[in-house]
DNA sequence: CTGTTAGCGCATTCAA
DNA sequence: TTGAATGCGCTAACAG
């Protein structure tokens, strides 16, 4: 028959907090069945009988019965879930990636857990924790997140970075950030402007370096010297102190690129407001094509990635390598797309629809 | 001693798929110790010397031993995990909601697993899959999250509905709509608008809905007749479409209330381009307050909601009710914010008041 | 302070 | 097509 094996009436048998308390055994009990038969049926494996499926699906129903998954993922020895690491979510970036992510993990059968390192006081406990319940992560690297802890996760869970330079192993992902970079430079460059400044912080990840390295490339292909970057984080407010500077002549610019396009925005936002002309007195560009940049006048000049199509890659690669499969030593890079549009000293038209894009790579 | 009681070595005694494959097992086995020991230093609890302690932290150390999760969950019989049910995470909206939602969660000691139903073929399915692996379950409450999804749960798990009323023992936080929307309403109104629409579909979600009734109840009190609402989704294409009619006179109005900022800020920008006057010819008022909406001009009239604090108040919520508290009968409502800026007739300051600090990337 | 032992609920051989 | 038996790795009494 199907009784749980001389079940003591201890004390601890409560069942978990809020559930039915049902389990496979008083399933398969009601139905008179093994607990065997509720497992292949519940798993579709096996062969089972159609009448003793009713049985088994009649007595699940009646028992609201909902399996344990802690159980199933002690027995198949799998978590069946992925773990993704992310320092945060405002702004579309981290969002789209996350959906993208989840979208692609769920495809695969696995519940994703996400955990987010802004203001967390122990990230790597955090992080060793989470290794705890997944089968593999995906983490986003950042200034937040130090190597050295993607590194120590490395060796007991597939490791899967995001942005960043596949190393010791871990294998990495991200969208293509110099050449585009330059590319955007060069065309600021080619509006004839001579005084560009870099707006965002090369150290603070590793995608803003490399856009970085992109704008230090195009003014190299001109000979020209490029200025120091002006390090600031990515904070709103930190680009009306920008603006500011700019406008006490205390930054010498003529063009501003900036890391992303909320810093953009802002900038030239405020410098609006001081009824400076953009792009006649500062061309700006941002990065990523934020909704706003849409709606802004002039449009904002930026970069559009395949962020989505990042997280996807991300949780495929990540699958990959729970399956057994041997990590990627080079970097996946996706290819972006600049975003002409009126902030950089182009003629805007009409700024919402259809805007003029080229690809990049 | 302490080893695994007569484990086979047979061929199903794999490891976890990239795991290092140690156990508590040999962890005690190299540290000299029963498994107890070591799950009491691992844990914190009961009496260990320091000289074992030692012992057991460097056998940990040396064999890179992570826990297993579904072990643990499986003997304490909680699955230390909450579940998010969220429609999508575009716009600012669900992001806040889920750093909010994690944030707490993780203050709880709970990871937090992720579910988009957006793109899910079967969110039925999906949520229960999901209740498998957790202790409670938050849900938004949409039309994708149908409430018979969220009823069939419950009785499961303890489940708490962002937005939406409590119905069926299944209790609800959101934030206040009604008032707000009346509020805000009113306001277009004392500007001497006469011909507003609702722009947004009531059915679509519990908020929208709410905010549809304080439009209508702002009507009511000076005595006048809401218009039928534009039913449209919320995507920015639908803007344009709206603003189309609103030129072609199609839609009779002087003042557009939407049911979002995107939906606004959309239909402000095509009206704009078709060089019509905003405010003057059509007010334009939104809701949340996205980013967007302080960098356009005129700056968009909006409402704020506390969203990250709504996240905080249903992982704590959930949580309660994991831990076995009674599920709140009221409604747990949040309070907004008006804000005031040029689209709606009002005088436009500068537009960029002192922006949120808000960390983007 | 430490070790022994008995499950937690499920998947999965192996027989029947 | 079905059932019995076993073990997944860990926690938590209970002894000592």
């Amino acid at each position: 028959m199907a009784t749980p094996p001389e079940r003591g009436a201890g004390p601890s048998t409560a069942p978990i907090a809020g559930a039915s308390g049902a389990t496979i055994y008083s399933v398969a009990e009601l139905a008179g069945v093994s607990i065997a038969t509720v497992s292949r049926v519940l798993q579709g494996a096996g062969t089972v009988s159609s009448k003793t499926t009713e049985k088994v699906l009649a007595a699940v129903d009646e028992l609201n019965y909902v399996p344990l998954g802690a159980a199933r993922s002690l027995a198949v020895r799998q978590h069946e879930a992925h773990g993704l690491v992310l320092p945060e979510l405002s702004g579309p970036y981290y969002s789209e990636l996350l959906m993208g992510f989840e979208s692609r993990a769920a495809d695969l059968g696995q519940s994703v857990t996400l955990m987010l390192t802004d203001g967390k006081a122990d990230i790597a406990r955090a992080v060793r924790q989470l290794a705890t319940r997944v089968d593999g992560i995906a983490v986003f690297g950042s200034a937040a997140m130090p190597p050295a802890v993607a590194r120590a996760l490395h060796g007991q869970k597939p490791v899967v970075m995001i942005t960043g330079e596949p190393q010791d192993g871990i294998e990495s992902v991200g969208a293509e950030n110099a050449h585009s970079a330059e590319e955007l430079t060069e065309h600021v460059l080619a509006h004839g402007r001579m005084r560009l400044v870099f707006v965002g912080d090369p150290d603070g990840a590793p995608d803003i370096h490399e856009r970085h390295e992109g704008f230090v490339a195009a003014h190299r292909a001109r000979g020209l010297q490029p200025a120091e970057p002006v390090r600031v984080p990515f904070r709103e407010g930190e680009g009306e102190a920008v603006a500011e500077r700019l406008l006490a002549g205390e930054i010498d610019a003529d063009a501003v690129v900036c890391a992303n396009d909320e810093l953009a925005l802002s900038i030239m936002s405020r410098l609006q407001d001081a009824g400076r002309d953009v792009p006649g007195e500062f061309a700006i560009v941002g990065w990523d094509d934020v909704m706003a940049s849409r709606y802004v006048r002039p449009g904002m000049t930026t970069v559009r990635q395949p962020v989505r199509e990042l997280g996807i890659l991300a949780a495929d690669r990540l699958h990959q390598r729970v399956q057994g499969g041997e990590p990627l030593a080079e970097r996946q890079v996706l290819p972006t797309q600049v975003i002409i549009r009126g902030s950089c000293g182009c003629a805007s038209s009409r700024s919402t629809p259809s805007p003029t894009e080229r690809r990049t790579r």
